[in-house]
DNA sequence: ATAAATCATTTCGATATCGGAACCTTAAAG
DNA sequence: CTTTAAGGTTCCGATATCGAAATGATTTAT
């Protein structure tokens, strides 16, 4: 009961900030893609793709694509590995610093706001 | 200060959860369609095209699409509104309300980690 | 009854991502 | 020195999604 009850209160916070994120017209990015940002923003570097298609148990082209995208967006950056010149890290920017920054204020807020206003939440007709 | 710690405490426990829905192979969404599957989950209904789209501030075929792809997973399905045959109604399946439950204790789950372990897998900034 | 507005989908050409095999470069092992 | 392994990317055909415009179906307004 207690149980159920977090994990709806949790499921309801992520709603909040998600649904905010996407009306703030944020990158729509893939699960994929926002779990490799958050482990290269939130883990102890270095981030290479080898480690990364093993920690997130996806393959490596995989890890390649989604690295793309996000060098698309400025959020990551590839730096060749001067120990290793097979490797590349993965490393942070300015601007996937600031998305972080401010997609962690919106589930802050999301989790503040804990089913006080509910003026976002209904439907159109009534 | 205190804003930045809980950002980052945020941050980390949406890192945690999604990084074990990805290893787990759960079905790789968008931020688009999460945040639909979600708002059709956690809102009172009736859902309908026009009215996810007004919410999420994206177009209707949009959320045509994002509908295709979570109706494709048996987590959502449609049913022509009988008041309004120009309408469809978007309704949950057991699949999605599963998946979710599932999500939910994953992020439970992650903020109880969170409370005990931060020091050794966080960095200094971000 | 006719016209106009609404709801959702389909179409369009373009881009992105999929898994998996093949590839290239570099490092390590023999 | 040659061979094998490792790290990452590129290729392949296939599928998914993109925004914008057009379409079909239904409802509302005139």
């Amino acid at each position: 009961m207690d149980v159920e009850f977090d994990e709806l209160k949790a499921l309801d916070i992520w709603r909040r900030a998600i649904v905010k994120s996407v009306r703030l017209d944020a990158p729509d990015l893939s699960a994929r893609q926002m779990s490799l940002l958050l482990t290269v923003y939130l883990t102890p570097p270095p981030h290479t793709v080898r480690g990364l298609a093993n920690l997130l148990k996806v393959s490596k082209p995989a890890i390649t694509r989604a690295v793309n995208r996000l060098t698309g967006l400025d959020m990551v950056r590839r730096k060749p590995d001067p120990d290793d010149k097979r490797s590349v890290l993965i490393q942070r920017t300015v601007r996937g610093s600031v998305f972080l920054r401010e997609f962690g204020d919106l589930i802050v807020t999301a989790a503040k706001e804990e089913s006080s206003s509910r003026d976002d939440v209904l439907p159109q007709r009534y």
